[in-house]
DNA sequence: AACAAGGCGACGTTTTCTGTCGCACCGCTG
DNA sequence: CAGCGGTGCGACAGAAAACGTCGCCTTGTT
């Protein structure tokens, strides 16, 4: 009847089985859950009953009745347990990477990974006793500090499913200026940029003639999760379209250059030991400068991350570059100087 | 004798006291563990020892034989697995998370959280029939892509428990063009920039006097954990000690200043929806550009940012400000076209 | 060679788990 | 309003698992 260490297992299970406080589940979809989950799994429906009840004694779990069936579900969503425990290391790992995110992370996602960030908390709260892992370490940020837009956490999480479901969805759309319009949306991806996430779909409706669009984020609102499928453009590809949109694709010339610059000291120091490429090569300059050889992709990043050092970097060849970067000397020039 | 649910507790401890792989504990030592969590799970030894073997049979636990006793360990460190099961959503963002860390995060410091991002997988693998999750999501790079100098997994590992348990650490130090030397260290802290980690340390022994000094952490190489404990100077303070110390105190004056720039639409559209400051204002200007006014900073990281855009940003003022962007330009132009 | 200390097989007892039955309750339907 | 099906839950007895204990073996240690 029941096999060896079942029980443990079975309990483990079902813990994984029941959801987190806003949604629940009934004792009977517990119990076919768990048992498609592996048939051996095949007990009484009592037992499960009392199996929760069990549970439900030691973990935060609650239950409540609807209508003739209860419902169950885990009462606080930031507790995890993890098995194995994760170790110290780990828990420091996923501290930094918290703080790593903070600036560039849509808040809304980065909250979706509380409970794990509250659970290094937790590991690292009960090991060291001389001050927090805070004063251990600490990120330098390279870029200025800048708060993305907020996205409502509903949006967010909704969006999210929809996606994962391959489900419509139905939101409020307010562009400043204009009238809020409450859509229905066939979602189809997301691309993150700078803290800024947007939603790549194409509206329900005869109007927008299956059109691929992007909606911002922050400025959805309202989100209703729809029954329907999503309706893809045959032959849809996200990476496809993201390369042919020019907004996104960043790879201006989309190819690559040998990239020869002459750096100042004080701006090659700022590299670190950071490699441009495979192919990085660096030597000193009789004048004292640093000659920085590597072939990089030929984007408007590269012109922006080179022009970033203002006069500590010179760019030597390729001759188009140094062309452009002459150009761009000259406008310079003009605006302030004349 | 045994409480109500004990043995699913009980168990669910011993499977959290149980180290991973390279780490094991005796019998004794979990028995002893388990009832430092709580004095209720007292039990004979002897059924600990059954317990394991149960454990061991359902789980990736194995064991070794180490002299007479029996010494038990996690074979898999990767498989985790959570309770109450992560939602989809999180995974997703967990997902989004690596995607987000993998440029800029030390690569060993990322590899830490592999277990976390294995049970994501898991669990969109399992959900999402059509196409992964990564065909429905992607990043865009706001800045060049670089290749953040390796470190070694060991060296990591060892240098955030030495942290953590406030211990010494023997390292060996290669700087090129020098000798490699063998050193112990007393750990204050670690410092992230842009991928790079340099270990705040003092060194142990007369000639260098307790003089806090910075290693990065990919030129340290054979990581000894020592028995002592570290030797803090009186009165340090991590991030005191960072603001005192030119290489990382970003703030060039320190202070904050009002902003007035004039933005290219093109650059304008760059900001997205973000925000510089509380007070961020933007005004259309008759010219076509964008006047944007903010309070922010008066850091290094402003004028990079700034000179970033080339011509597309016109600095107004402060005047101060104004002034530096002019004998850039002059600067620039010198360079370049002269 | 004698002596711990730990592992492990075996055994009888205690506790828990399980399937089953019966009753009560609730909402729906005719 | 009565009947019906689905659900919760108390109770009971048999089955299974867990437990402490004893004893023997192995393996380092003195």
């Amino acid at each position: 009847m029941r096999k060896a260490g079942d029980t443990i297992m079975r309990s483990l299970t079902m813990l994984q089985v029941i959801p987190v406080q806003p949604r629940s589940k009934t004792t009977r979809e517990i119990g076919e859950e768990l048992l498609a989950v592996d048939p051996d799994y095949e007990v009484d429906i009592r037992s499960i009953q009392r199996s929760l009840e069990k549970l439900s004694a030691i973990f935060p779990i609650g239950s409540e009745r609807d209508g003739r069936a209860n419902r169950w579900f885990w009462t606080q969503k930031d507790a995890i347990t993890q098995i194995p425990a994760m170790s110290r290391e780990t828990a420091f790992a996923l501290k930094l990477a918290g703080e790593y995110l903070k600036p560039i992370m849509p808040p809304s996602t980065l909250r979706l990974m509380a409970g794990h960030l509250r659970a290094a908390d937790e590991m690292l709260k009960g090991e060291s006793k001389l001050g927090a892992w805070a004063r251990k370490a600490r990120i330098v940020e390279r870029g200025i500090a800048m708060t993305p837009p907020s996205v409502r956490q509903d949006v967010i999480e909704e969006v999210y499913r929809a996606l994962l479901d391959d489900q419509r969805i139905e939101v409020t759309c307010s562009v400043p200026g204009e009238r809020a319009t409450r859509r229905v949306l066939n979602p189809l991806g997301v691309v993150f940029r700078g803290g800024i996430i947007h939603l790549v779909a194409t509206e329900e409706g005869e109007e927008s003639g299956g059109e691929v669009q992007h909606f911002v984020l922050h400025r959805l609102s309202n989100p209703t999760l729809l029954a329907e499928s999503v309706q893809r453009p045959r032959g849809f590809s996200l990476s496809r379209h993201l390369d042919e949109t020019e907004e996104f694709s960043s790879e201006a010339g989309a190819g690559k250059l040998k990239l020869r610059a002459a750096f100042h000291p004080e701006a090659f120091g700022q590299l670190g030991d950071a490699k441009l490429a495979s192919d990085h090569r660096t030597t000193m300059r009789r004048d004292g400068r640093i000659l920085v050889e590597a072939t990089v992709a030929d984007s408007d990043e590269l012109r922006t991350w080179l022009m970033g050092f203002g006069a500590m970097v010179e760019v030597l060849s390729p001759k188009r570059l140094r062309n452009e970067f002459t150009a761009h000397a000259e406008a310079l020039h003009a605006a302030y100087v004349v």
